[in-house]
DNA sequence: CTCCCGATAT
DNA sequence: ATATCAGGAG
């Protein structure tokens, strides 16, 4: 089965099971969704969401990042891990926004990887929800499902990406990103994927390996 | 490539 | 006990 068809009967299951995914960060302005993403690498989204409610309150502007202690914004995002790395990023950022954006998240590819702690993978977040970009965004599940079903043959997320766009709508590649996130996190999870219960075990090349491994005449 | 790191599921 | 979670920097 080629990649076309994979993608087409991939996003029919997509759109009945999940359909209006939305972004499951909560924030409610670009600065917040940047905040968020930023604090979201190797953490839960539900995990982030709790640390924010509060870190919003603290930190409402950019300025108030780039202005913040350094100790006592560690202590206020522990939970998420990575603490001390993301504490110099979000200053960093806030930093950025002031000096070099008008205190405004920009729009573009080029300007956001320039952020401390934004990758093409944290760009492509706000470039999809900010700006209605198209965005395939390779985090963790993504990489997992296109290498499992057989979308890429690749490892690294930028030729990951790459070959996601060829095949995804650019329209839909934002949506299509959140979907397959929420379809990493039920069934095709990292550990024990629940395969099946899988409605698109069908065309997953990475079943069917499991399948004919277990198979023995 | 390694390091960063707490919280949760298995 | 260990793998994993909306990764990025050096």
């Amino acid at each position: 089965m080629d990649k076309k068809t994979k993608v087409l009967r991939l996003m029919e299951f997509l759109d009945s099971r999940y359909a209006n995914a939305e972004c499951s960060l909560r924030h409610e302005n670009p600065f917040q969704l940047l905040t968020a993403t930023i604090l979201s690498a190797q953490c839960t989204d539900a995990r982030v969401n709790i640390v924010t409610e509060e870190l919003f309150r603290k930190y409402p502007t950019p300025k108030d990042l780039a202005d913040a202690d350094m100790e006592e914004l560690c202590g206020d995002i522990k939970p998420t891990g990575f603490f001390r790395n993301k504490a110099k990023s979000l200053i960093g950022m806030g930093k950025k926004l002031v000096s070099n954006h008008g205190g405004e998240v920009p729009g573009t590819m080029e300007e956001l990887i320039k952020i401390p702690g934004v990758g093409r993978k944290t760009a492509n977040v706000i470039l999809g929800n900010c700006f209605g970009r198209p965005a395939v965004v390779v985090d963790t599940h993504v990489k997992r499902i296109a290498f499992r079903i057989g979308l890429t043959g690749n490892t690294d997320p930028e030729k990951i990406e790459q070959d996601l766009i060829k095949i995804i709508p650019p329209e839909r590649s934002a949506e299509w990103s959140h979907q397959v996130i929420l379809f990493g996190r039920e069934i095709c999870t990292a550990r024990a994927p629940k395969c099946g219960e899988c409605p698109v075990n069908g065309i997953c090349a990475d079943y069917a390996a499991r399948i004919k491994k277990h198979f023995k005449p």
